[in-house]
DNA sequence: AATACACATAAGCGTCTGCTTATGTGTATT
DNA sequence: AATACACATAAGCAGACGCTTATGTGTATT
């Protein structure tokens, strides 16, 4: 079940550091690493997990392969958070306008 | 760090399952154990594990506690998305309307 | 005060995670 | 073809997770 995926991909900091990152503009892996003291393997083995979740995606170049965000995932972490739309606070009114867009 | 606790909650589909009954309305630990299979204590720690992460929140009332949805846990969720608004896909326009009233 | 009930906490255990080192795969360069 | 480099995969291990049984805490009832 992907929404299982995103959630436990999400729940290790890590891997939400390397999502951030790579929110400031598609990287490869060897990119990812500058200043993340992570080992080469662990690197790999968190963008196969956040690729999975359809959090990132990939796209070879040469001997690189390129990193990037993927909305897919961002899309499905909306999708849940709309379930519950009922309790959503007030300041969060503005989002009621893109359920109704959604809903269709 | 509370987005650690949050997403790491929410990891667990059980987890996520009894957060989902509350959502159709509060309700107390006994009550939310009916049709679950799931023991008392397990509904205990999983219960302090969404309470930790405030996506849950108790009062007692006599014997029993009752549990709700906290609004302050979805809260950040949302706060979390908002920062990959650049990559929101194009049907989330509207939460974009959103982001200006919380960026103040 | 004694009992009953709702829930929390403690301790222990099997399983899963994330890391490491070692090795494999794919592409560019010479 | 041989080498070098970027990345993936395999295997093994320490620590975390979620469960269980046993016990503790708090409140209502008699």
């Amino acid at each position: 079940m992907i929404e299982n995926d995103i959630f436990r991909a999400l729940a290790d900091p890590t891997r939400r550091a390397i999502y951030e990152k790579l929110a400031s503009g598609a990287k490869n892996a060897s990119s990812l690493r500058e200043g993340m003291q992570i080992s080469q393997p662990a690197m790999s083995q968190h963008l196969a997990v956040l690729r999975n979740a359809r959090l990132v995606r990939e796209e070879r170049q040469g001997r690189f392969v390129n990193y990037e965000v993927d909305p897919e995932g961002l899309a499905l972490i909306a999708g849940w958070l709309a379930k519950y739309r009922a309790y959503w606070p007030q300041r969060m009114d503005a989002l009621k306008e893109l359920l109704k867009d959604m809903d269709q």
